[in-house]
DNA sequence: CGATTATTGTGTACGGTGTCCACAATGGCA
DNA sequence: TGCCATTGTGGACACCGTACACAATAATCG
């Protein structure tokens, strides 16, 4: 019954096989949930947007959920490269001086992915930490082999290692900075802050973080 | 055709008119939300708990995301007064001293609301700002007439009545301190600060408060 | 090499959802 | 008392996620 090339029936691509279907269809949910976050997901959708019967996604993704925990784990991978980025820009020298700039730049880099890609931003946490996928990071796509958590981390204890921070206030400092960074995005995108302009954001960004610096 | 009583039909309830069915669905779309998340909302099913059919809610609601608004208008009325409670228990006396504990309780507070009832935390967060309901907070079943943006921005106000912030500082100063709070409830709902019991909340909210006071 | 088997994609089908339409029952008002 | 706006009903449609059986290909093994 399957398209037994009686007549007329166009088929969906030159050869049966797909080649690489599962990364297709990672693609196509990537660019849905870039424009219309994580409920924009749709399994047949992105089937379609590969060329592909419904059906041929279960061959790759367990379900529905699967495949947006692994599109969710792609925006996070994003988001990572995003913040890489922004650290690479830091040019400040002396240790004190650059590692505080190291932590603004996690600041920024974060608030200005969520600002640019709040689709993207709004999928990456839509999973679950307990759910999301466990896949390799390059498997994904990703530059970054770290996590944002795992940058954020870096930097404070590079804040640590220059004096700028008691070393008894490090344990587990980087979940009061990655909640107030974190809190900021989200009140940037669809919260009270939707409408502040790009000075506006850098205003506050550097207001957040000096509130983190002091303290922390 | 509709129930013309012709036969064996059971009539989905005694009268025709149900009385009030917009508060009936509201109810049974919190439910859901409290349940599982603004996902969990189904119109079918509010209408289901109801007693009536499918249809019968667009009469009082234009589609499912007006019923979701009001729903998550509910939800952030319920968070405001989860916060007045907790600011309701503050003993402190001392005009300093009390300004801080009140500050603290709204931090306490929301977060305590985050871990109690998470379906609806995230449904009150889950409709973007400038698309949610502007129905009047008595109509929603609110106690508490103040938004917990509000109430944040009462007790830093009071925080500078009594000498313990500096004036200057004051502007905007919601905003970080609601980034903080926010973000600290994300992680600790879902992120990576999900396993955290009850004792390490506390002490995690204590130290994210100090670092606000100090910071800001 | 050729036949067998595992993999990957297809069609069909089912129950569920949001929403549109025309119609029926009711309550309030003239 | 009779009309009419309001509120609920049933049917229909398109779309979604997913289960099942089957077909087309690639890989493997004799």
């Amino acid at each position: 019954m399957a398209g037994t090339g009686v007549a007329g029936m166009t088929p969906r691509r030159a050869t049966y096989r797909h080649g690489d279907l599962r990364r297709a269809l990672l693609d196509a949910g990537t660019t849905l949930a870039r424009r219309a976050g994580p409920e924009a997901v749709v399994l047949r959708e992105a089937t379609r947007m590969a060329g592909v019967a419904p059906n041929a996604a279960y061959r790759h993704f367990a379900d529905r959920q699967a495949l947006l925990a692994a599109v969710s784990a792609a925006a996070m991978a994003a988001l990572a490269d995003a913040i890489e980025a922004e650290l690479a820009e830091v040019k400040a020298s002396g240790p004190k001086r650059r590692a505080r700039a190291r932590l603004r730049a996690v600041g920024v880099g974060y608030v200005r992915f969520a600002r640019a890609e709040p689709g993207l931003f709004r999928t990456a946490f839509s999973v679950p930490a307990d759910m999301a996928t466990a896949t390799d990071p390059a498997k994904a796509g990703a530059t970054s082999l770290l996590t944002p958590f795992q940058l954020l981390g870096g930097t404070l204890d590079e804040l640590v290692a220059a004096g700028a921070m008691p070393v008894a206030r490090r344990p587990g400092a980087e979940f009061l900075a990655w909640s107030a960074v974190h809190g900021l995005a989200m009140l940037l995108i669809g919260g009270p802050l939707r409408a502040v302009d790009e000075t506006g954001v850098a205003a506050v960004v550097d207001r957040l973080v000096g509130m983190v610096e002091r303290g922390l």
